[in-house]
Formats: C-alpha cells, sequence, structure tokens
RNA sequence: GGCCCAUUCGUCUAGUGGUUAGGACGUAAGAUUUUCAUUCUUAAAACAGGAGUUCGAUUCUCCUAUGGGCUGCCA
C-alpha cells in the first residue's frame, strides 16, 4: 500500500534534450537523446528537446534544423520542442531570454549571489599571475573574492553608482564556504563534493543572456523536468547545479549521467575530426559546413535508421540477455537507466556494420524493392527488382549493395577480367561451353530447377567437374567471379538474355585469345 | 596541479563472496555452398596491481597505477 501512494505521488516522468545548436549533432549527442527517448518511453513520459543557444557568439547557422532533422531520422521524435510546441514553451533559450534576469536578481536579493565588475581581461590577467607563480586553477571563489571587483566587496555606494551607471557586470553564485553536496546519481550511486573545490561560476553574463548553468535550472524547473539524464562532462558541475536549486528553494531533478563514448583508437572523447580520419560518420546525417567542408553521416552512407539505433544503444547499455538485434519499439520496451554502464564504450565501427547487416536482413524484399525505388533511383520494375533483392539480400550490407553487387542483372556485362581467363580458361573449355550453350538451349522449362539438372546432367556426360563449366559460365554472362547461384540468375535473366550473354562471352574470349 | 568519475577477452559487455568467468563483434580453423556472401561448428582471447576483511575474493574496503572528464562572461 505504500508503494502504491509512493508511485501515485511521484511526479510524471518529463526529460529533456538539450543540444546546443553550435554545429552538427555528433553520434554522442544521439545517444544521450536515445536514452532520454527510450527513458520518456518507457515510463509513460514526455521526451522535450530545448534548444540552448544562450551563447551568441558561437551560432551555427542551419544547426539547429540538423539536429531536429537528424532526430527524426533516428526516429527519436520529441513531444514537445521547437517548431512542435507544447505547454512550457518557447523551446529555444534565446526566446526565453527575458525570463532569466528576475531569477538572477532574486538570487541577488537572496544573498546567494551577487554582482561582479570584473572584466574579462581582468580575470584573464589574474589567472596568468596565478599561473605565473604555479597556481594552474585560480578561481574565483569564497577567498578570492574578497579582493575582486563585486557587490560583496566593494562599498555599497560605489556598487550602486557603478549599477545606475550602467556599468558592464555579471552576476555570479554566491558559493558557501565548506558544504558537503551530495545527490544521488542514478547511474553512479551518491557523489559528494565540499563546496570549497567548487568555484562562483558566472550566472548571469554581461550581453544580457543567462550562462548555460542559470538557464538549465530555470528551464528544467519551469519545465517540470524530472530527470535530467546527460553526459558525464556534466558531472563535475552537477553539485553546482544542485546548490542553485537549493539556492531557489527548488526540489531538483534526478540525475543520471552517462558514459563517455571513446574514439576507436587510442584514448579520449569522440571527436568530429576522428571520423574522417579513421574512416567512418561520427554524426547521424551528412553536414556540410559553410566552408565547404563535407562531414559524412551515417543516413548518406546507407545505414537503416533502426540498426544505426540499435548500435548507439548498445554502446553503454545492455538488456541482460543475449538478445542483440532491437528494433526501436522493443528498446522502448526494455530499457532501464539501472542497466547503463559506467566505465566509457569505444565506438566499434565493425560491430556497427554488423548491426547494420542484421537489420538489412530483417526487411523484407518488398519494402527494401520500395526504399531502392524511392531513395536509391532504382530504374527496374517493382517485380523484377523485388527478385534482385531476393537474390542479393543475403550478401549485401547496405542497400545500394544490391544495386552495385548486382549490376549485371540489370545490365550486360562489358567485358570480361583477362586474368580470370588466363587462370581459368583451359584446352577443352571453349568446347564444354559451347555444349552447355546448346543443352541451355534446349531447355523448355526455363527455371532454376530444370537448369541445374540440365546441368548436372551435362557435366555427368561430359565427364568433368563442376567447376570446369559453372565458374566460366558465371564470368562470361555476368562478368563477375562470384554472387547468387547461377541457376537462379539463370532463370532471372530468361533464356534468350543467357544464350546471348554466353554468346557474346565466347566471342570476345575468343577475340582476347588472338 | 586540483576536483570528480571509471577500470572483466583486441572491442562492446554478462556475472557471482565458492562458476569450467557467459554472450556478441572481430580474428583463426573447419563444415555447407558452383563461387562470394549467408549459415553452422570449433579455437585462441579477460577479472590492472598490491594490501586488508573472510574458511574463501573477479565480486566488499583501502592504497597504487592507468585512463577519462572538468577546471571560461562555452555548452
Amino acid at each position: 500500500m505504500q508503494k502504491i501512494i509512493n508511485k501515485m505521488s511521484e511526479k510524471p516522468v518529463r526529460v529533456r534534450f538539450a543540444p546546443s545548436p553550435t554545429g552538427p549533432l555528433h553520434i554522442g549527442g544521439v545517444r544521450t537523446a536515445l536514452y532520454n527517448y527510450l527513458f520518456a518511453k518507457k515510463n509513460n513520459g514526455t521526451f522535450i528537446i530545448r534548444i540552448e543557444d544562450t551563447d551568441q557568439t558561437r551560432f551555427v547557422s542551419g544547426a539547429q534544423d540538423y539536429i531536429m532533422d537528424a532526430l527524426n531520422w533516428c526516429g527519436i521524435i520529441p513531444t514537445e520542442g521547437p517548431g512542435i510546441g507544447g505547454e512550457y514553451g518557447p523551446y529555444v533559450q534565446s526566446e526565453r531570454k527575458d525570463m532569466y534576469r528576475p531569477y538572477a536578481e532574486q538570487l541577488v536579493a537572496n544573498d546567494k549571489a551577487y554582482y561582479a565588475f570584473d572584466t574579462p581581461e581582468e580575470l584573464d590577467e589574474m589567472r596568468d599571475r596565478a599561473k605565473a607563480m604555479n597556481m594552474p586553477n585560480w578561481q574565483y571563489n569564497s577567498v578570492t573574492r574578497t579582493s575582486m571587483k563585486n557587490s560583496l566587496s566593494l562599498p555599497a555606494d560605489e556598487v550602486k553608482r557603478r549599477l545606475e551607471n550602467g556599468d558592464p557586470y555579471v552576476i555570479r553564485i554566491k558559493m558557501p564556504r565548506n558544504f558537503d553536496v551530495r545527490f544521488e546519481d542514478l547511474i553512479r550511486g551518491w557523489v559528494t563534493v565540499n563546496t570549497n573545490n567548487l568555484d562562483d561560476k558566472v550566472l548571469f553574463k554581461s550581453d544580457g543572456m543567462p550562462t548555460y548553468h542559470l538557464a538549465n535550472i530555470v528551464d528544467d524547473h519551469t519545465m517540470a523536468i524530472s530527470h535530467v539524464i546527460r553526459g558525464e562532462e556534466w558531472l563535475p558541475s552537477a553539485p553546482m547545479h544542485i546548490m542553485l536549486y537549493e539556492a531557489f528553494g527548488w526540489e531538483a531533478p534526478r540525475f543520471a549521467h552517462l558514459p563517455l563514448l571513446l574514439r576507436p583508437d587510442g584514448n579520449g572523447k569522440l571527436s568530429k575530426r576522428d571520423g574522417d580520419r579513421l574512416g567512418f560518420p561520427v554524426f547521424p546525417c551528412d553536414w556540410h559546413t559553410a566552408e565547404g567542408e563535407l562531414y559524412s553521416g551515417y543516413r548518406e552512407k546507407g545505414y537503416l535508421p533502426e540498426a544505426f539505433i540499435n548500435m548507439l544503444a548498445f554502446l553503454g547499455w545492455n538488456p541482460g540477455t543475449t538478445q542483440e538485434i532491437f528494433s526501436m519499439k522493443e528498446l522502448e520496451e526494455v530499457f532501464t537507466l539501472e542497466r547503463v554502464s559506467k566505465g566509457g564504450a569505444k565506438f566499434d565501427p565493425e560491430k556497427t556494420k554488423w548491426f547494420q547487416q542484421q537489420h538489412l536482413k530483417a526487411v523484407s524484399d518488398d519494402q527494401l524493392a520500395d526504399l531502392l525505388i524511392n531513395q536509391y533511383g532504382a530504374k527496374v520494375d517493382k517485380t523484377s527488382l523485388t527478385k534482385i533483392v531476393h537474390l542479393m539480400k543475403e550478401r549485401a550490407i547496405f542497400p545500394q549493395d544490391i544495386l552495385t553487387e548486382g549490376v549485371y542483372l540489370l545490365e550486360r556485362p562489358t567485358e570480361i577480367d583477362a586474368s580470370s581467363i588466363e587462370k581459368k580458361w583451359k584446352d577443352d573449355s571453349a568446347s564444354l561451353l559451347n555444349g552447355w550453350l546448346e543443352k541451355l538451349a534446349s531447355i523448355s522449362e526455363f527455371s532454376a530447377h530444370s537448369i541445374e539438372e540440365v546441368f548436372k546432367a551435362y557435366i555427368a556426360e561430359r565427364n568433368v567437374g563442376i567447376g570446369a563449366v559453372m565458374f566460366l559460365f558465371r564470368l562470361l554472362v555476368t562478368g563477375h567471379g562470384a554472387g547468387p547461384s547461377m541457376f537462379e540468375i539463370s532463370e532471372f535473366l530468361g533464356k534468350q538474355e543467357v544464350i546471348e550473354r554466353l554468346k557474346w562471352g565466347l566471342t570476345t574470349v575468343e577475340s582476347m585469345k588472338k
């Protein structure tokens, strides 16, 4: 009974993914979005997108559209967000600009924050000087603030004068001294930090915008966010965020800090340069920079969104069973934060391909044919294409492989590899193939099965092995040394076409021999 | 440097105070297949190190090492 009551009094699950539009979203960000989304779905909650664009100097045109487009391709669909709407909008921080200052002022009034007039140049100077004295981390904190220019150290009338004068200022949090901040991370357990290690972070900038720290707390609170699921890089500032909630007198949401995605070689956080350097995409979709550079994406490489998502889900999470192939729907049912691992995960491009292959196999021939027509511009009738898909699917990783590797099903070969002929063409080859040509011409029902019957009878009759005829038959008809069953291929091409190709092949080889 | 976080096969990971430490990718060998791919079988491959607690630690505690993150009027 107690449990039921607790459950009923729990707040509804509302989570947000809060990217900054400073460039394309990389796969680490997509994974964070995915875990938020899955957590929301699993708990009948709401998944929200909020754009954190409080740094006007880092704004990148097109980035926000990219983020929304990429998430959409992934199937990570928000219930509330920019362009979608919702009760708690607007969902872009620059559009919420006016609401932050009163909150910052409120903290100053309550002695939880203060005005600081030090210029960026003065602060740089301070840090440089400290560094020169072998103190690499000078901080604006409870001991140093007394010797800086702020509303705590300056006389009240001067503060008033500066404010009225319109002097530029920032608002900093007044971090208390020697206090243990404790919070329970849903993935890592209890984390404790003493406030002596925390500095007086800027909450409100001199340009009239809040910093991430303030905006994040105000928005999470006003948007009724229940769980903050974000990357591990935020763990060090989480205690400060807890202090802010406390300063406002608000209940803090639950926190979960996700392990980082590491690069496949060596160590370190996966970065956008790693992709091109190591030959795999780090972005969900292609991104063209203003300078004309291209960062490649999974979508354009031919990855299926579900394969991409499946792979990402398993980078730092597992279901506790041996099942590895999941659809988005299935992930929504089994995902829990308890099964997210603590350590960083190295990204594995090889396994990514395997996920893709597995998901491709799961797509029906019919759907794949549609995909090839609609997205890859295949110019074949649907019926033939479906047959081609059926023949080629097992040896394809990407949809387009079916078209490129099965090109001979669509058009006649134009040349025959000389070195293959060199190796495989024997003295009796011409005779064997001509004999086979005659047999082919005699088949009335040109099905894979009957062709195979006739073929077997023929090699028995000529007293040779399969290899003496088959490889060359394949080479002359398809121009390739490998592929699906030649009997199936023959049936698909049809008697007339096979015979013509074989004749062409025989003449071509003859001319090569001269 | 300081603070915080992490550490099981090459990689992603399961797991327990007593297990032959399990699975997957990759690798190797073999089987199937006209070939390639698929599929199947098998193999090699891991508890970072040192103390302590304990009858017994991969598992619990501490230390060390290693790796990572943060240390901006960036997010």
